[in-house]
DNA sequence: ATCCTTCGTGTAATCGATTCCACGAGGAGG
DNA sequence: CCTCCTCGTGGAATCGATTACACGAAGGAT
């Protein structure tokens, strides 16, 4: 592969004016940068990226640490991440961490060592003693969806808050009173503030959440089934179960179809994080949508102002209810979210 | 960050001793040895990828360039592809082309800049210039999913023909004559194969494929969701909707919800690759499974052979059928497929 | 005692770019 | 006509690793 130095030869010129020709730099006259654009061309030059970064100390790469690539809300988070990245001129490396601590461990390390330029992450679990050090040195970084409390690093995030007291007033107004959560991993931040969001929500009409109505998954689909087994063996089982992401719903599905239970007639279910499929899922899931592509675009964005030594602030935005029919009676209309119920603050 | 030089510093050594000490390099002596790993370890050095690949030609990565992330099927390809890689001691790069020539030759682009040590390719169309001059130029590469004709490259993919005889027997079992399929893009290699196979599978029960029947749809949901409106609209619409991929086939069940039409009793529907969903739609899918881990394996290993310099064989995987509801009479059993029909040749 | 290996180590070249510094040519100003 | 800038250019250092080569010490064989 043709290098600078082939590059000069063929123009007759020194490596120095080559490189100084092929970014722009003014001094350098027209004939000396036409006859490099032309050896360049007969010589089918690119330029060595992995070099360039050497001497630059910067490789204009964004690594993407992503609990779990299979989830769709996640897969779209990258895609929008990588999407916003392309267009300020960054590339992306995902690292998928399948929610285990050891691959997200493995893959920060990985990413470091080939000295992206900023890091994107969405922790597993309370962040590896290499993630802590690397924020502690300065290394550019955002957190995005979930994040670790306590360290000085950016959050975007959206908050489910709102959206959840307009699922619980959806439920509350179709009559259910027993309703139970399948949480995530009390290490995550989503994990702990879905359950709190629940609570609240529930506080708010009276109605309590028993530690038999939280089960506790991982946000995959095994585990979603099994919860959903558990409240169903329950003396009194819950009549709604909320799912908090889409992966556990998947699972609770198939937990209820599998003992025959129809939705909502028997059982109704909700879920966290709003997907294309849920339309088409028998009966079409109600979901609180993320505006996930702006949570990739701002996150990138965020960096890109750390890694330009700027402050790179936090964001957060609102999730909002999409009501179908999971719950219970169909929507009268592509209607506005539910009237909210009176807002008071934690008991 | 510190260097090669500071831990050469700190452990009395020279660089030279610490590179060795840490590639395991045999004559260095015990001392020097633990000298240089307690300098490491106090410095919290670790090695410069980008510095490394420079000198040593060689950046331990691959690069993927894929037709659509958002597509399940290619999610779960690069979920394998990437285990199989870090098995191997690769990273990779995942590059989304979202269908689009432009962009998948942008991040081929992208990619070969950086260096990578090869590229597995899932081609959009067919082939842009700068892939096919990689291809000539020796760069390793695999082809997974599709290929293009004519190009000296390794082929991972599955084979659907066996599997479209299969659907196309149950088709015919259940009493379907008139069967349609959503295509895929003329550009790639499955948007025509797929086509093939079920006109194929069509002659052999001696049953047409007019072109009226033969939709052209990009692989992508809203493709789906024209195409079957036109199917409607057609003076005489077909009982049978075979979408080629999974997408589509979300796009036709949208078309065919919009128009109240009920799944299997007014039309059937049957899709190309299965994902989990399918499971769990209204009425669950029935679909053409793909051995989606396999291809992501055998891809990688064909390719890091090719790296090697080795050979580097084509692979190809039986596809199989999963009957689910979609096409009528649920399955009475956890049944085989069904017996294939007399195989002739083409006519 | 001398010579030849073997072993451990250091010096320096190298990979392909970027960029500081020096230098010569040419134009403007005195 | 001389001096001083500006402009375009090239030489060489540099980034952080790997590795060919040289070299001195130690040990074995004769």
């Amino acid at each position: 592969m043709a290098s600078i130095k082939d590059v000069a030869a063929e123009a007759g010129v020194s490596v120095a004016t080559v490189s100084r020709a092929l970014n722009g730099h003014p001094s350098v006259s027209a004939t000396a940068r036409t006859r490099v654009l032309a050896a360049v061309e007969t010589l089918g030059y690119r330029p060595n990226a992995v070099a360039r970064s050497l001497r630059t100390d910067q490789t204009r790469t964004l690594g993407l640490v992503i609990s779990d690539v299979m989830n769709p809300y996640f897969t779209e988070l990258a895609r929008s991440v990588e999407e916003e990245a392309r267009a300020l001129g960054y590339s992306v490396i995902i690292g998928n961490a399948d929610e285990r601590p050891d691959l997200q461990d493995h893959h920060v390390t990985t990413l470091l060592d080939r000295r992206i330029d900023g890091l994107l992450v969405s922790p597993t679990d309370g962040g590896s003693p290499r993630m802590l050090d690397a924020a502690r040195a300065g290394t550019p970084m955002v957190f995005v969806d979930r994040w670790i409390p306590g360290v000085d690093v950016p959050v975007v995030r959206s908050d489910g808050r709102g959206a959840v007291r307009d699922l619980v007033a959806h439920l509350h107004g179709l009559g259910h009173r027993r309703l139970a959560i399948i949480a995530g991993p009390a290490a995550t931040t989503t994990g702990r503030e879905r359950v709190d969001a629940f609570r609240e929500a529930l506080a708010a009409y009276g109605l309590p959440l028993p530690d038999a109505y939280i089960g506790q998954g991982d946000f995959q689909a095994g585990s979603g089934r099994r919860v959903t087994e558990g409240f169903l063996d329950l003396p009194e089982p819950p009549e709604v179960v909320f799912a908090a992401d889409n992966l556990m719903a998947l699972g609770a599905l198939d937990a209820l179809r599998a003992r025959g239970l129809r939705v909502p007639e028997d059982i109704a279910l909700a879920a966290f994080d709003d997907i294309p499929w849920f339309v088409h899922t028998d009966p079409p899931v109600t979901a609180i949508a993320q505006p996930t592509r702006d949570l990739g675009r701002a996150a990138v964005r965020a960096l890109v102002e750390r890694i330009a030594g700027r402050t790179g602030e936090s964001v957060t935005l609102p999730a909002r209810l999409v009501v179908r029919r999971s719950c219970g009676e169909p929507p009268s209309a592509p209607h506005p979210p539910s009237p909210s119920p009176v807002r008071r603050s934690t008991p």
